[in-house]
DNA sequence: TAAGTATTTAGATATTTGTCTAAATATTTA
DNA sequence: TAAATATTTAGACAAATATCTAAATACTTA
């Protein structure tokens, strides 16, 4: 979960996951839709991929960024924790 | 959503959110959970309530901290948008 | 009112972070 | 194979962060 909050905790990489929800995109294509240097983009990508949050694929020339929901269902569960309705619920039941 | 993330980027301040689930408590007891000093400690709560996750209320010596679940049905929101059944689902319908 | 308890504020410091430019690597195309 | 394109790596630097100790504030009790 570490990496994952150090990841979300950056509203450029926050971005990054909400384009990605409409496709996949390339390192480039990404790093158009923001004003910052494509080595800043690059290295925000790699903190987003350390956490699990997107996956990468190289095609060629490029490299094609997805959003990976695997890591998103655990942090679900982690903020659920927290909602009123979740210890009433004994679907959730807690250890 | 920025204070929010940036609270929950340090693993003391989610141990402090845990520990409140199971009810309120005066900013010594939740001191006494770590190991840092107190005006550590002081300072992690001041973050988190800055992000309102916590509310504080003072009776006589204490001050008494409490979740405030307000926040994390936000939080709950931005993390579903992720959600393969988010954009399926009609009742989640976005803007 | 003086001493004790609970908590925060202030100020210092080492570490981490976000950004940049320049250079390196890998692929495609002329 | 040389030039162009896509992306990352390396290294530097300013700003933000987590921590500490010392001091201040507020309340309670002897």
């Amino acid at each position: 979960m570490n990496t994952v909050f150090k990841a979300l905790n950056d509203k450029t990489r926050r971005d990054i996951l909400e384009l990605l929800k409409d496709g996949d995109k390339t390192a480039g294509d990404i790093a158009d839709h923001f004003q910052f240097s494509k080595p800043t983009i690059s290295h925000h990508l790699d903190l987003l991929r350390q956490a699990e949050l997107l996956t990468s694929e190289k095609k060629g020339q490029y490299i094609y960024y997805s959003l990976n929901t695997t890591v998103v269902d655990e942090l679900l569960k982690w903020v659920l924790q927290f909602t009123p309705s979740f210890n009433q619920n004994p679907a959730y039941e807690n250890k």
